[in-house]
DNA sequence: CAACTTCCTTCGTGATTTTGCATTTTTTTA
DNA sequence: TAAAAAAATGCAAAATCACGAAGGAAGTTG
């Protein structure tokens, strides 16, 4: 196993469990605790976590996960915030959606509808707690097991998530590519979410154009079962081109304009 | 629990709670009240709060924003408290416990063992949030629709409730009466808590001395299906007796005692 | 193909950190 | 002012960390 896989897997134990133990690393790596604590040294000059004694805590740049306790209640870059209000504009009166638990759907909160009444399910306690309170949404939440990180993502929440049908399904993934379609870095957070895009009749993909053309290692669903991608202006021509190829629609976000259009 | 994670607990609640009393902190972290205070010098060096006899208040860097919902549950009286803690007394290593949305469940949260692991089902996202960063215990939440207040209450959650099997249920109630049996005021929290309490192998009954020989509209279950009633020293002496001779094991707890027992 | 370089890893040893306990001092409260 | 609670101080045990040395795999160069 090469450095860089190690690196890459402790990020994604620190992402799903919101912190790591170097001893428990070392074990299930089967590398050394000298070895890990050289990954951790290493990923900390990044900025990706914070050491401590005996292991290490998320750090500034660790994204993805929803909202470790430090990110929480930080904003969203432009692009992002245009990507989520355009997003946020396709809820329709009484529709039904899914919102996962993944950085861009709760940048997506602030951009939702507040004049006319909706559904939202998703597997995020964090969320649910944000959108409890909101007078025009009814919130349902996914049973299941909460993970650290506020994220509802075993089997329990897939079977949860059969029972019901959706109008939209908002996907956000750690890469987007016309061949290997949505991915991300786990298996249960695709599984869920794949489910989530099954029962839903549409499947709207909000992703930065920094994911596009990468792929990780669980793919989500197939670009053909995508509906509408959602990315910013800075996405690259050729990949989108690729993307529509696949008849995908694809809708370019400007960040400027996004202002505007309110 | 490394130290830096403690210290972001404590941030996290002073910034909830707008205080902090070191001893609280020391009991429900699972660590000695000396590493704490060390915390809240460390802390107070950084400017994140000054310390104060007992405790600590928010310093310069911590804004202390509007107080979360939870601020009204976190204080319990003392025979809440020592309700609550002899409550938390029955939970055994690896158990599997009910925890529902009442105000005493809040309270049982600061006394629920540190030093072993147990999985706690409940349908309340303020406390699942409140319990998804504890190492030593798995939380499930039950999935359905998420009220205003933060419960869950309704047939989904109910569905997902008979497909467990629990150790313990720990009910509380508006009412108790040895003729009415457990009882709250409305109807679909009853059947919550009636089906938590019929997976269960145990039921456990807190309730405070006023609740006693009153009883409201919607029957949970009846007194027989009580295994332990807890309630404090106040408890009219011939309320107990009805209990007691239902066969139900009545415990008063004594506030002034509970402290010494710890 | 052999020698060299480079990178990565492990191991051993001493230093550091963290934590809890006991004791003394200070502060609070009645 | 006396008793109780909390804080400071010193200390010891356990865990963790840092650093240097050595081994080894992969690739490079002559």
């Amino acid at each position: 196993m090469f450095a860089e896989e190690r690196q890459q897997a402790i990020l994604q134990r620190l992402r799903e469990e919101g912190r790591v133990l170097a001893k428990a690393l070392a074990e299930s790596l089967g590398v050394s605790a000298d070895t890990i604590r050289r990954d951790l040294i290493a990923l900390e000059k990044k900025g990706f976590l914070k050491r401590t004694h005996g292991g290490a805590i998320p750090g500034k740049k660790v994204r993805s996960g929803p909202l470790s306790p430090a990110l929480r209640y930080s904003e969203g870059s432009a692009a992002e915030k245009a990507i989520a209000k355009k997003a946020a504009g396709f809820i329709g009166r009484d529709d039904t959606v899914f919102i996962g638990s993944a950085r861009l759907h709760y940048v997506m909160l602030d951009e939702l509808p507040t004049s006319y009444h909706f559904t939202v399910v998703t597997n995020s306690t964090v969320i649910a707690e944000k959108l409890k309170a909101r007078e025009n949404i009814d919130t349902y939440v996914v049973g299941g097991r909460l993970r650290p990180s506020g994220t509802i993502a075993d089997a329990i929440a897939v079977d949860f998530l059969r029972g019901l049908r959706l109008d939209i399904c908002f996907l956000t993934g750690g890469g987007l590519s016309a061949e290997h379609g949505v991915s991300t870095a786990t298996g249960d957070v695709a599984v869920l979410h794949r489910t989530a895009a099954e029962v839903a009749r549409r499947v709207i993909c909000l992703v930065t154009h920094d994911k596009l053309g990468s792929e990780m290692f669980a793919r989500i669903i197939p670009i053909q079962e995508v509906d509408v991608i959602l990315t910013d202006a800075d996405a690259p021509e050729d990949e989108i081109q690729l993307l529509r190829e696949t008849g995908a629609e694809v809708i370019v976000v400007d960040p400027e304009k996004a202002g505007l259009e309110a």
